[in-house]
DNA sequence: ATCCATATTTAGTCTAACCTAAATCCCCGT
DNA sequence: ACGGGGATTTAGGTTAGACTAAATATGGAT
């Protein structure tokens, strides 16, 4: 029988489905991370989801599980929800971005389909939320979003930044502090072997910044030629 | 032991203020039919409300609850998301009056206090809701609202609509159609005895409107001499 | 090819919040 | 003063979603 959409059951399909645009498929264990819950409860819920009319995923005993277009669609309106909400809190309510995380985090269960619309008009249906991730659009379409994290590049290489991909905030409030945002552009000046560490000029910045790659890893950008 | 204050909870509180604010104590038969569930639903819970330490209400078998100091400040709280809420919806983000009530019903358990600060100060740190009823404020004082419904104006009187106290949206739409809303002044045309029904002139109108009881018994005024 | 560490599942519990059915209480009218 | 009807409570059951402990499967290293 067609499920009834829980907080719960939304917050895995959300999971399953920024786990699986990483990896393949999504285990037991990382959704349990993910989720901060046990495995054991996690096994019990992906059971429930593959048992429903349709399934919203598939699940293979041991093999973690895998959305299905029904999963997805789910999972895309979560986080449009999710993304236009922080984006609508950090530009209508002036939230720093460190905060709009966890907010919507909650919020994003709870509001209607009017809401949605509403906060999507206000902000111009836009493509991109603070922390540059692309949002689904009413179609649940999504912008391509940078593969090319900052670690990979080398020294001369010229780039904007395009999304950072934590939602940590006191990492996010340490970026901030360097200047690491969206659309900021920047140079590699250094590259050190072996520890991978990079010396780079943010924006109009006179001297360098020396990054380690904990911090490069997470940081994508649109190499400018 | 200190309660967790989950959203049963809340709304529970929330309703326990609202019947309390028009009689003295909240009967278990009330609660039930605000909050639709059955009465053995809610005995359940408000022994539970009365046995947390502190108490949030207290409950004496067969005669009903009343909230305790702490409970009503909870509510309060509540009550000033939910009406914060309505206003932000309607100003903000351009819904409709009747839509209001609804979706700020969902939200009003999952905002943070940074939330309800923010909206709040967009605001203008407001007194009064879309349908005028009083916003707790910040220590959570209520303004003071009249208690003078409209149905109690004779012919010659004028007064100013203050409130109206309904969420039923049909309801609220008619209202909006005939133009009687918050700060909309009318005068008392006529009233015919026995069944109550009032003429009244509506703002800037041309000619009179007849309402009958069932509507003026919702909307609150202020008499103008 | 086997073994072991790690990942996963099973089985059995717990809590919150609801439900129905049946018992009981309260109070109003005679 | 009492009988009865409506209000309330009790008893027992359900569902969702979590947990722990114990059993089992998987796959990489030997």
């Amino acid at each position: 029988m067609r499920a009834t959409l829980t907080h719960a059951i939304e917050d895995y399909l959300k999971t399953i489905y920024k786990i699986q645009s990483a990896h393949e498929r999504a285990s037991t264990n990382a959704l349990a991370e993910a989720l901060e819950i046990t495995p054991a409860s996690v096994t019990g819920m992906i059971q429930k989801l593959a048992a429903t009319t349709p399934p919203l995923v598939v699940y293979e005993k041991h093999r973690g599980v895998r959305l299905t277009a029904e999963g997805e669609e789910i999972a895309l309106e979560i986080v449009r929800h999710h993304r236009l909400l922080e984006l609508f809190l950090h530009q209508i309510l002036g939230y720093s971005w460190d905060k709009v995380h966890a907010e919507a985090d909650r919020l994003e269960h709870v509001i209607s389909e009017e809401f949605e619309a509403k906060i999507a008009e206000v902000l111009g249906d836009p493509s991109h939320d603070p922390h540059g991730d692309p949002i689904p659009q009413l179609d649940l379409s999504l912008p391509p979003a940078s593969r090319k994290p900052l670690n990979e590049l080398r020294p001369g290489q010229r780039a904007a930044i395009q999304r950072v991909h934590s939602a940590d905030p006191e990492f996010l409030c340490h970026l901030e502090a360097l200047g690491l945002m969206p659309n900021i552009e920047l140079v590699v000046l250094d590259h050190s072997p072996f520890d991978g560490v990079l010396t780079v000029r943010i924006g109009e910045n006179e001297q360098g910044q020396v990054l380690g790659p904990r911090i490069t890893e997470q940081i994508f950008v649109d190499i400018v030629p």
